[in-house]
DNA sequence: TCCTGATTTAAGACTTTTTTAAGAGTTCAT
DNA sequence: ATGAACTCTTAAAAAAGTCTTAAATCAGGA
């Protein structure tokens, strides 16, 4: 679930650093190097932006004010600008911070946490998709047809894996691994129990579709 | 409607230049010369609190926890050190911005805009509604079906996360994360009673109504 | 046909959740 | 400081849900 940082930044070699370091810390980071760029490239998985205010073409405060009005999100202005009358400038445009280049990249990083700790939301649900059934990892629903079905949690993570792996047979021992989390001997039948409860309950909703297919001797997958 | 500014600073020349300034533009200062009396100073009625670190008695950084449990407002420190650690440490105790001293008038002035209206937009969209329940952060109030409901602070951020993440599951572990700042340990029945007690409270209120779903394993989220 | 592996069912073991109650810990006003 | 009121945590037992096991049955391949 990492958060979307928006780099705007004309300078090659500041905006390389700038994505290494966020993508070291866990964000993800998405470049830009001019502001008609920046704005384009702005959207609502972004979370935060850093601008840098020497920009070729637009001017740094014509840019906030478009992106601002496009997607509002926090913008922290980078420049090597010091003047104090810049900066009040700037805030009353709607930057929420300001820091100097050269920057401590600690600080940098504080900064970018708190802005982001106040505009706390986003997260990008991810839903896998198959023939129709849904499945959303973020909040672990599952709907067949539009109908929400209940599952246990080892049905839930079996039938993710089979879903991230459309087409591709999970053989019993990669699942055992997966869902389970320890090597199956091989006379268990606890994974066969769980797959005979989930085709019943995706039965129950589309009684007209086989979803899960077996492999003999070696596991499962999804049928075409 | 002029915004309250609490001033937690020991040296009382600065303090009283402060509130000169603050005064000057439109601001309604409240001064405190020490952390202890900056705590009890601290109400609802405080938009932003300008804290001086270097304070005798306390720390800088156990008032800043003690401040924003009471009341949750941006906070600007304000101090001499320059030390890059020591800042990126305020930063994650919940600081929102960092002044070195001597600062600039204009620039602190510009950075105390920029923070209240970050926090009026945050506060905007305070209101958090769900079906007929709404909850207001900015005064820790909850109705349901138009009827207040009292919830302790624990029971209270609960329902926040909850409401915060509509139909989304809160694993358990999110849930200690956030609400109680520590890792849970497994066997913690905590969550349970407090989800038990929120429950009980809503259903008082509207019995024909569930509000929380259990997911199994998991976690809890709001029902649809 | 026989053997092996897959499916289904049901029961009991096991785990997680709910609820209650009691005591420890806080907060607040006096 | 003190006591009252409230909140939080812990513990324990009951309830609810899930998992595994075992046994009977079924299907595929030689």
């Amino acid at each position: 679930m990492n958060q979307t940082i928006l780099i705007i930044e004309d300078d090659v070699e500041i905006n390389d650093m700038l994505r290494v370091l966020l993508s070291q810390n866990g964000y993800h980071p998405v470049c830009a190097y001019s502001g008609t760029e920046g704005i384009l490239a702005h959207n609502k998985d972004v979370s935060l932006i850093l601008l840098d205010l020497m920009l070729p073409g637009k001017s740094g405060e014509e840019i906030i004010q478009q992106l601002k009005e496009k997607h509002h999100v926090p913008v922290i202005v980078t420049s090597a600008i010091c003047d104090v009358s810049k900066k009040v400038d700037l805030f009353s445009l709607g930057a929420d911070d300001y820091v100097t280049k050269p920057f401590n990249n600690d600080e940098l990083l504080a900064r970018i946490a708190a802005r982001l700790r106040n505009h706390a939301e986003t997260s990008i649900s991810q839903k896998l998709c198959y023939k129709d059934i849904v499945v959303d990892k973020s909040d672990f629903s599952v709907q067949c047809r539009g109908i929400a079905i209940e599952l246990s949690r080892h049905e839930f993570a079996l039938l993710c894996m089979l879903m991230e792996n459309p087409l591709r047979t999970c053989t019993k021992s990669m699942i055992y691994d997966t869902v389970w989390d320890y090597e199956n001997s091989a006379d268990d039948n606890t994974l066969n129990v769980h797959i005979s409860k989930l085709r019943k309950k995706l039965k129950e909703c589309n009684p007209d579709e086989e979803y899960i297919e077996t492999v003999w001797g070696i596991g499962y997958r999804l049928k075409k």
